[in-house]
DNA sequence: TTTTGATTGAAAAACACTCTCAGAGAGCCT
DNA sequence: AGGCTCTCTGAGAGTGTTTTTCAATCAAAA
């Protein structure tokens, strides 16, 4: 017994954002931007992250699969890629109410918090102004060690 | 026509560092020093181009000698590791007299500017404090497009 | 439905970097 | 100068992350 799909849905962002390009929704794509929507903006979250918390909710995608989608998500905007290094990349969603916050990490155990700074984001402005260069984003990573990691 | 050397060489800042912790001066440290000197601050080199250059002059060091003698370099603080990601890190001379420069990176032909902005340090500084992290270093990363990319 | 070609999973490869270990050699001692 | 000790090096294996390959699958248009 299947039900009938809704008469007639509105697509979402995702799924009209594939289909003017010739891409698919699939249910993997659906799968992975659904967690970054259910953790929230904000988080910060590795390719294998995603992977283990769809396995055990009992999501099977490819890590493959999952760094092709995180990969595609980023380019349409839906997902921001830090770059924090120390062990890989981490993806969060993008919210566009804040567009510019930038990151303080803890670079022993990976604690990451965010904050906003206008003057930031005006010398990065000024900068690319003052080379000629067209400005796409910036963002200041600050590395620290948090208060736990302090005391040893 | 080479000038002989002098009788009694001070230690170089390198060998008296290496000296007071029990680490010993070796050719491929210093040649991978004097590759960084000869270049000059501001240049951004990936270990592997490290490697090239030095093997493209005679000089045969290790790759994993190279690695080893980065991260003693930015442990003695003669170099700066930066991470803009891309590829690889990359490492530079750091110089006492800008101790807290910025990159300004074309993501298209990789090409790399700096610049120093008190504005940024501050809010590096705040947003530390602030969360009772001990700050350790920061860097404002704008990711742009060079005049000459954006003519395609 | 059928067709078409984008997408997937699994495994292999690519990549950047680190480690292991035996031999070489830097610096200290006569 | 010669010897001793212990750090350092080179070669290659190993590691962790990300990408690629390719046959099979499946979404979407006809």
């Amino acid at each position: 017994m299947v039900s009938p799909p809704p008469y007639r849905t509105h697509p979402s962002p995702l799924e009209s954002g594939l289909r003017s390009d010739g891409k698919r929704m699939t249910p993997q794509r659906k799968k992975v931007l659904s967690l970054f929507e259910e953790v929230g903006s904000g988080i910060h979250l590795s390719a294998e992250e995603v992977h283990s918390k769809l396995t055990i909710s009992g999501e099977k995608v490819s890590l493959a699969t999952i760094y092709r989608t995180l990969r595609l998500l980023v380019k349409m905007t839906f997902l921001n890629e830090l770059d924090l290094s120390e062990g890989g990349n981490r993806f969060e969603l993008l919210s566009h109410d804040h567009p510019d916050h930038h990151h303080l990490i803890c670079i022993r155990c990976g604690r990451t918090e965010e904050f906003e700074n206008n003057d930031v984001v005006n010398a990065g402005k000024e900068a690319a102004k003052s080379f000629g260069f067209k400005l796409l984003e910036s963002s200041l990573n600050v590395r620290a060690l948090c208060p736990m990691c302090l005391n040893k």
